[in-house]
RNA sequence: UCCUCCUUAGCUCAGUUGGUUAGAGCACCUGACUGUUAAUCAGGGGGUCCCAGGUUCAAGCCCUGGAGGGGGAGCCA
């Protein structure tokens, strides 16, 4: 291990008196004295105490905003009030020199747009440094809960050749020559002179595979990158993303939300005890935010948010309740829904709002969705026309959590293939494991980044994952 | 993809009814000061007013087209 101590052990441990070594990037340098050094351990910075008298002015106008410097000197109480400890810095080495008038970054507040132009540099920001650090603590807390509770951690494939899933556009994976595109006799591109020998996409989902190892493996998960080519603008969706996919065998739907809902709680209470410098920092940041807005749009502080969530039980209804409420609604009665509500419709934007911020207030969760606007997957309920899905909507995000029970039985499910026109033929594998020792079984999606937006309250999901790749952009 | 708003200095933004040399704060540079907390004070440099056309004696401002970004919607996680 490297013999050199990181800023947050140094707070941690408070070594007074100690001579130390820690390298850093420089915040701002004040009053030729003051450095403030951030090495990332941390969302707060360390002062180290320069005296200027005895440093080379050439030396000391070499620590700009931005560059990066290692310092050894000796710990000491700090005079000023800003911190418990400082460094009285006896030697100064610049490892990066950093040209003050080209820096992008200033010790100031810029705002998120600016800094996803330069999402290279931004890591190097409170804010961004603070959500990066949270979203390693929401990852290893999934791994964690997954393991303590008995799931095996299995990996789906990035490259499928099955488009069955219904999840949306997909990217082409092809090694043909754009150029010269070899054709079939009808005029199609001609894939079987194609790399796999058949047409391949980029996933869009692992669950089906999954699926599969969960029927052996008992209770499994995912937790990847997928990848959708939709041309969609929003502040919630990403070309590529990661989402977390358990899948349990012999659990039903009731099985499933139970599960859903002890494992979000578990992580997020988990970021609160692990991440709770970098979430306060974010809770300030949105509360600075939020006062801009009128009262009436304000939403809850961001750790009474996670607090709220971790202990009250997420509210559960079905689709039918559901749609009972909105048609009850003083909203409804008052025609300020654009789109209309009646049984069978999917569920807007507007109306899932209505149900989780203005409603419930807390994260609800719906289930029993009509057959029609749901996968061809979900397991059919005895009605007939309702299948077991459940859905997690939460304030702010709207959906977070999309899931069911699967359809277990081999006769409906291929009727639900045929019914969907789905090729029955590329999906052999699927319909086998229900053709010898189906057995009941759940599961559910979570995607990752709507989940780090949720704990960290960043409005767009841009700013929650580094680098972004949306349509039109995908830089760096 | 649709609706809507925006684009002026490195950043955040002001710019009146179309009218002389386009401004401020921060950042940067120079100097002063030196236990500061986004240090302070004085001075200085810095502009393809998003791009391409058009109207006009005159366009940052008006018109047309395009690009980029924000917010909302759809699709969804």
């Amino acid at each position: 291990m490297k013999n050199e101590i990181s800023i947050a052990d140094l707070y941690k441990i408070q070594p007074i008196g100690r001579e130390i070594t820690i390298s850093g990037w420089v915040r701002t340098f004040r009053s030729n004295r003051f450095i403030a050094l951030n090495d990332g351990s941390t969302a707060a910075n360390f002062q180290c105490v320069v005296d200027f008298e005895k440093f080379e002015d050439s030396l000391l106008k070499r620590i700009t905003t931005g560059s990066c410097v290692r310092v050894k000197g000796i710990v000491t109480k700090s005079l000023g009030k800003g911190q418990p400890i400082e460094l009285q810095v006896q030697t100064i080495e610049i490892l990066g020199d950093s040209d003050a008038e080209k820096y992008p970054l200033q010790p100031k507040k810029h705002s998120l747009e600016f800094l996803r132009e330069i999402a290279h540099l931004r890591p190097r920001t409170t804010t961004f440094g603070a959500i990066f650090r949270i979203r390693h603590h929401l990852a290893f807390a999934i791994h964690e809960y997954f393991n303590k509770n008995g799931f095996f951690y299995i990996h789906s494939p990035i490259i499928t050749a099955s488009d069955a899933e219904g999840a949306g556009e997909m990217f082409n994976v092809s090694v043909l020559d754009k150029r010269n595109i070899p054709l079939t006799e009808n005029g199609e591109v001609d894939y079987s002179k194609d790399f796999f020998g058949k047409e391949a996409n980029l996933t869009v989902s692992g669950q089906l595979e999954a699926e599969l190892l969960a029927m052996g493996l008992g209770k499994v998960y995912t937790f990847g990158p997928t990848f959708r080519a939709e041309n969609s603008n929003t502040a919630r969706h990403l070309a590529e993303f990661w989402m977390i996919e358990p899948e349990m065998a012999f659990y039903e739907l009731k099985d499933n939300m139970d599960l859903a809902e002890d494992f979000l709680k578990y992580i997020i209470k988990y970021a609160l005890t692990h991440a709770a410098d970098d979430l306060a920092i974010l809770d300030q940041r949105l509360a600075e935010e939020e006062k801009s807005k009128p009262a009436d749009q304000r939403s809850m502080p961001l750790l009474e948010k996670l607090k709220f969530v971790t202990e009250n039980a997420f509210q559960r209804i079905t689709y039918t309740e559901a749609i009972d409420i909105l048609l009850q609604s003083p909203y409804h009665k008052k025609k300020k829904f654009q789109f209309p509500v009646e049984w069978g419709i999917d569920l807007q934007s507007e109306h899932e709002r209505y149900l989780v911020e203005k409603h419930f207030n807390s994260p609800v969760i719906i289930t029993d969705y009509p057959a029609a606007i749901k996968a061809f997957y979900m397991r059919l309920n005895d009605d007939g026309k309702t299948v077991r899905a459940m859905d997690i909507l939460v304030p702010g995000i709207g959906e977070i959590v999309g899931g069911s029970q699967r359809e277990e039985r081999y006769d409906v499910l291929l009727s639900k293939i045929r019914q969907f026109g789905i090729s029955e033929e590329s999906l052999w594998w699927y319909l086998d494991t229900r053709r010898f020792g189906t057995c009941p079984h759940s599961g559910f999606g979570l995607g990752f980044e709507r989940l780090v937006q949720f704990v960290t309250g960043m409005s767009n999901i841009r700013d929650v994952i580094p680098f972004p790749r949306t349509p039109g952009n995908c830089e760096f």
